[in-house]
DNA sequence: TTAGGTGCAAATTCTTTGCACCCTG
DNA sequence: CAGGGTGCAAAGAATTTGCACCTAA
């Protein structure tokens, strides 16, 4: 297992490299260091969890940077984002065709593979609002680590989507 | 059509007053209004934008009650967000099954329905990750608005995801 | 060498909160 | 009439930007 993530993460960061290059950007430290902590986890960080992440490596490193590196990497099409729009941002350098599982009560996204989800169509009524890059499936619910809570807690009201703050 | 969204409209504002009722909140104008409007619209508002709405009928309404009713509406189930998370928020009150068209370029989010999604399974591998309470397609794509203008301004690099800042 | 990249700190933007008054139930 | 709800203004988060220095190519 561990040996196939690290083929993987190779795999990702060589196609990091080459693109960069192509799109004559200087490969920095600070790139290598935040693609390299993206490319290496499933959890679907935002921009400050990899920065504390990559500030242990590099202890000089700026939130700003980070910031500004995942927007770069977004926009040559090297990570994708969670979430529909810019803002709420939580960053995936798995290119893969996937799906999310997604906890809506602590927010925890897992990614899944599965052939037969990959394989559904898009009605044409959709086609008719636009082009169609991708389609995956969003899947909603309570993490296992949730439920357990919820069931020692039993407080009627819904504990709420919100409640994590950093 | 016309008719049918008022009477979408109507049941959906009837559920609302139920549901609030129960709970035991009051039904202000200001409750009222606000998810009138969500609930008229099609359109995934973020608060700044229902805010803006809602404040031409009302004009004293301030932004803060704006985003604590959308919220309140949210932790009673009675509206859902769109994005994985608290944060980035956009928000709908439709409570059918329905699935999402939204455009990497600026933004627009389309509900659509499609009995065939409807019925995707949701793999067993998804299940032990969690109880699943919800599944739905997100398709990705360039909307045709967007697609026009792709063509008429040719530029090289993407123009981002990012662009609209409010 | 040199243009692009970075760190820093300040500026913005977005969202939440404390408090006194108001209005629904 | 009472307690939840609201508006206002101010606080807090999250994210972006201006600028001078640095470094990959």
């Amino acid at each position: 297992m561990r040996k196939s993530e690290d083929t993987r993460n190779d795999r990702r960061l060589e196609h990091f490299r080459t693109v960069a290059r192509e799109a004559g950007l200087k490969l920095t430290h600070q790139r290598l260091e935040i693609f390299r902590e993206l490319a290496g986890t499933e959890e679907h960080p935002d921009a400050e969890t990899i920065f504390r992440a990559v500030q242990q490596r590099m202890p000089t490193v700026s939130l700003d940077t980070v910031y500004r590196t995942l927007w770069t990497l977004h926009d040559l099409g090297l990570v994708t984002t969670l979430g529909p729009r810019r803002e709420g941002v939580r960053f995936d350098a798995n290119l893969d065709r996937h799906h999310h599982f997604s906890c809506v009560r602590c927010g925890l996204v897992r990614d899944f593979e599965s052939a037969e989800l990959d394989g559904l169509r898009v009605p044409d009524s959709v086609r008719r609002l636009g082009s169609v890059a991708d389609a995956h499936v969003e899947v909603r619910g309570l993490c296992a680590t949730c439920q357990r809570d919820r069931r020692t807690s039993r407080d009627p009201k819904p504990p709420a989507t919100r409640g994590e703050r950093r």
